[in-house]
DNA sequence: GGTTCTTGTCCATATTATGGACAAGACGCC
DNA sequence: GGCGTCTTGTCCATAATATGGACAAGAACC
């Protein structure tokens, strides 16, 4: 479609270092395909969400694929994440610091709240579903896993995230995101409608989840530095969350978003 | 020191994709960084390690920087995996199939030989600890930790994977990682012969442990096709493995083996 | 204030990655 | 079977990219 190189160079302030065009190229695809998790994604997606021509999204996918970071699902043919990833992920100590600054708030929070509760981080242009608490309520939205990664804006934790940082930065995350939009049947132009509403409202919250007949309400969290790091999110059948228990839901999210902050800058996560 | 280009062009049966370069050289700059854990690599040792010039480190490193893959430690200027390497890993399913075909068999040769026990797997030219039982013996060798890589080679577990394989990829394996082995004060030539005497021997072993006063043993596994896929490695000080108790514990791994290797064939990994 | 480490940067150059065009399968439809 | 329409895979001339020698700038030590 629009192959413009133009975007690319559209560069802001701080100058990217360059000379390492493949390996940069190489990142994004790897990041769309970890989007696909288990499953995969076939090539004309990478294609079409990374922008990149064909060729080279064929040559970077095989060239992974013998560096066993890709591997490729034998009747599919769909490409998702090797093996090698976890292996070098397991240079890391294991459990993120926001983990353990979150894991009090948010066994609170599911207890009082009793609907399935999210934990989100904003990664690059993605958020990325790191925690889930299953509730009490025996109806529970579980559609999205742990692992889950889209682009931001297209769920109710991203909408958060984007609302909750310079509106600046959330327009160009949002242009860069934009090819991957259609994919979930939305465009640039709701997303930063569904933005500013968030910010104006102080919360995120999507009538109409990626589950249809669910509604969630994200509420974000701040670094020390003030940018958004995660949102934490509830989900739940859409008639379980009317106006009055919306507000009880984000008071709730919003007592322990904060009591989260706390952690972290006292160093506890 | 030798920037020979001709180990790069020495390529044997299978003809390597080409037009990626960049993308497999900054896979190998992430392969020694993960060799570093938490602490990180210096990046003259990334250079020594890689064989690349300074120059290319140093671009290959800060792009990937950029990118949220390598993070540069505060103090000590070393370069270490970054977050988003277990943010990509999380796209694939958690436990791994070894792990869980291998199970039960650390349980129970734990219980039955009562010092350290690890399971480490091959990846690429490496060894990576992937699993650690401590045992009932109050002295324990907890040196090597979950996560810990290491050149194939270095480690029983190394020694006893590559006698596992055909000679000459065994060979070629050690060839690649002669660069590193210096920082592991030893060479090429005697890890070839540690590798001969454990073929002819059956397993893996090591009077002198990486860590002064240790010994350790280990036995391979291989996957359905043949090839050693890990290693299963008992470690304890010296003096309480000597020859009667060192028959004891092969008897145990090499019967735990192959239950392992019977789970892996019945799809139970 | 020199000496010897380390890491960082510049830029002319040739090597490398690029992508348009074409090929080869796979699947469904008539 | 033949034909259209998907998909993925490959080639190769070309431009753009990554390369690395040489030089610079800190940091630590004496």
């Amino acid at each position: 479609m629009d192959k413009t190189p133009s975007s690319r160079s559209a560069r802001s302030t701080t100058e990217p270092r360059q000379g390492a065009q493949a390996i940069r190229r190489a990142l994004a695809v790897l990041r769309i395909l970890a989007a696909g998790r288990e499953t995969g994604v076939p090539l004309a997606e990478v294609v079409q969400a990374t922008g990149l021509t064909r060729p080279t999204v064929h040559r970077i996918v095989h060239v992974l694929i013998e560096e066993g970071i890709v591997e490729r699902h034998g009747k599919s043919g769909r490409y998702a994440i090797g093996n090698q990833v976890p292996e070098l992920a397991l240079a890391r100590p294991r459990p993120s610091p926001l983990l353990v600054a979150a894991n009090p708030s948010l066994r609170r929070a599911s207890a009082d709240i009793g609907d399935t509760l999210f934990l989100t981080v904003r990664t690059g242009n993605d958020t990325l579903c790191v925690d889930r608490r299953i509730g009490a309520y025996p109806i529970q939205v579980l559609s999205i896993e742990v692992g889950a990664r889209r682009p931001l804006g297209v769920s109710s934790a991203g909408v958060a995230i984007l609302a909750a940082m310079p509106a600046q930065d959330a327009r160009k995350i949002v242009a860069a995101n934009e090819k991957r939009f259609e994919a979930y049947r939305t465009d640039a132009g709701t997303v930063l409608a569904q933005v500013t509403a968030a910010r104006r409202r102080g919360y995120g919250m999507r009538e109409i989840g990626l589950v249809q007949g669910t509604k969630s309400i994200s509420t974000w969290i701040k670094t020390p530095d003030g940018r958004p790091a995660a949102a934490m999110t509830v989900s739940a059948v859409r008639t379980r969350l009317g106006p009055r228990r919306e507000q009880e839901v984000v008071d709730v999210l919003q007592r322990e978003a904060r009591a989260i902050e706390q952690n972290i800058r006292s160093g506890l996560g």
